[in-house]
DNA sequence: CCGTAAGCTGTGAACGATAAAAAGTGCCTA
DNA sequence: TAGGCACTTTTTATCGTTCACAGCTTACGG
């Protein structure tokens, strides 16, 4: 079939109607699988549907059913390797369970109010939103609607939000024991971006730990990063010129960490783990290189995304007062960045 | 205020009218910037809207104005950190000029004319394909409905869907240069997906001048990967173990390229580029990383999503038969991966 | 031969907004 | 005092669907 005559509107299912000899609605119900129609009604409106070129309009669907099936994701970093690993299983399991998805993409450090209030406008069914958080207004306006809205890897307590995070601070305890065992004296800390909860959680896990195994607050360092390379690469640079340099350091990404190694090995040339160890957070690709064999706490990406799906499919209850922050726990990567217990001995 | 009375249903403009003691179509106006309405009326349905939590329903705006803002974007991979940042760079562009993004993401080498059919039934107003291609009857399909849709970094010819890409060709060429100058003899090219137009141009501009400038075709050897860490690792093994092993590679991307190099120094103890020059295609974050200072083909991806989108306003003309691929110049970034030419003296 | 229950299909009213046309205001001029 | 104009608002129609309901066939039992 060639486009011979130049359509300037899109047929609508009242032209496939006519064509069809029908009238419009059962055009409607040629398209619903379950609808009351003949199968041979049904035929001859796809053939005429076909041949028009029709598609039903979505938008007008959802405004009669009002529902859309659209889910709004809002992230905040999304070149970080582990967030990229999120949205793609994210959007992939949202589509898997016929959802679509409405991405917005906001300024470092932004709130994502204005985002939300978009995809409020666009009648999205939930919301997700990862490495961003929003004020408790817009918060509210959500719930007024009955829209959940999902920090993912954040949360901020007495909002109406919900959060999905790893245990971030059994995480840092798990690095603390995994450097005490190896016999670990002096030892630092790369935080992320200040605010965050994450990172402030990973660092109290980890000096938690150490102090109750003993560690000493002079031998534990701590340096403000930003969850970047550059930021990381700094920071390590900054310690190891220190009076006291550490013979670890526990960062609170893997980004870091591999800026970190980097630090040390070409800014300083020390081997790791034989001078140095590091550990990072999260188990992105590149954790696995060859080059790193970073030795890290790793994220349950697919069990995080299971659950924050579950919390949309879960609606909002009518008495929702202040959040829940669901924990899944994360798991210790040993590779060859961090010296292992038994090379001390 | 307080959310003291449970709304079951979300206010709609009829609400807002009551409230505010106007005629429904007078809130529509009080939302619109430039319309004809008494600042005093607008102050007062404005804040009765307020009260209420009422914010104009997208769909239903898109449904009479006829046009919805929304602009499809389906990827086929997205975790490769080109892609990511390609995904950055146009989702925040579409934003700021006031469009929103749909995303679609879908299984590696698949077709993406399923995720294409369901944003068109969304009624977006163009589309951007990345890494991943469409059928023509697809094709065909957005262009009855007059919908532009974009291949980004991906051509095929004779379908209705516009290109736009590097100039890989050009690049291939840039890399030839930069490698016989500096007096490199035995020359391997790491492919990309097999059937993909990017690698195929880059191995032919590289391949073209090689011969231009007298080089055998036995001093050439070509090997298939697909574009990631793992495989350009594996080709880069299996290169070195030929019999004729090559002092200078060049991958069809930087995730290749930096895995190459890995193999080489971890899996061989060669150095770089003392024993091996190595060079990329992207410039991604990690190519600069001074573990790998990777020597690569820069894509001006800002340039590109610039073109994309001015390819989206244009619309698709009335009489569009086949597409047109828009080239964008890549530039040679010389990092330390590759032996620059006064070394060979 | 008619009532009735299936089985389909058409009619009219939503859904929540915008656009165009019609209708009030108030004020000024002839 | 009527007519006209500038503003502003209401009325009516429309966008492209789906839903509830009414209505039309046909087949079957009584």
């Amino acid at each position: 079939m060639t486009l011979d005559t130049f359509t300037p509107k899109r047929a609508t299912s009242f032209d496939v109607a006519k064509l069809a000899g029908v009238s419009q609605p059962t055009v409607s119900r040629a398209f619903s699988p379950d609808a009351y129609i003949a199968t041979e009604t049904r035929q001859r409106v796809l053939n005429a549907a076909k041949e028009l070129g029709y598609k039903p309009n979505a938008l007008a669907r959802s405004l009669t059913q009002q529902s859309t099936q659209l889910i709004g994701v809002v992230m905040g970093d999304m070149t970080t390797p582990f967030y990229t690993y999120v949205l793609q299983v994210l959007t992939r399991r949202l589509q898997e369970i016929g959802r679509q998805v409405m991405l917005f993409n906001i300024p470092k450090g932004d709130k994502a109010d204005e985002a939300v209030r978009q995809l409020l406008a666009f009648q999205v069914e939930g919301l997700v939103l990862t490495s961003t958080t929003v004020t408790a207004v817009v918060a509210d306006e959500c719930y007024q609607r009955q829209t959940p809205i999902i920090l993912f890897n954040r949360f901020v307590p007495g909002v109406r939000t919900n959060g999905i995070a790893c245990d971030n601070g059994e995480g840092g305890r798990l690095v603390a024991n995994q450097l005490l065992d190896a016999g670990h004296q002096r030892l630092a800390f790369i935080a992320g971006l200040a605010h965050t909860r994450a990172s402030s959680q990973r660092e109290k896990g980890f000096i938690d730990r150490l102090r109750e195994r003993g560690v000493e607050d002079e031998q534990v360092q701590v340096i403000q990063a930003e969850y970047t390379y550059e930021s990381g690469y700094q920071a390590t640079v900054a310690l190891m010129d220190s009076p006291d340099p550490p013979d670890a350091i526990f960062c609170a990404n893997d980004i870091m960490a591999i800026g970190a190694m980097d630090a040390a090995r070409y800014g300083f040339g020390l081997r790791v783990p034989q001078d140095v160890s590091i550990i990072g957070f999260d188990d992105i690709p590149a954790a696995s290189w060859p080059a790193y064999q970073l030795t890290t706490v790793r994220q349950p990406v697919d069990q995080m995304v299971e659950a924050a799906i579950a919390q949309l499919l879960a609606g909002v209850p009518a008495d929702f007062a202040s959040g829940t922050l669901s924990l899944v726990e994360g798991e210790l990567v040993r590779r060859q960045s961090a010296r292992l217990p038994d090379e001390v001995e």
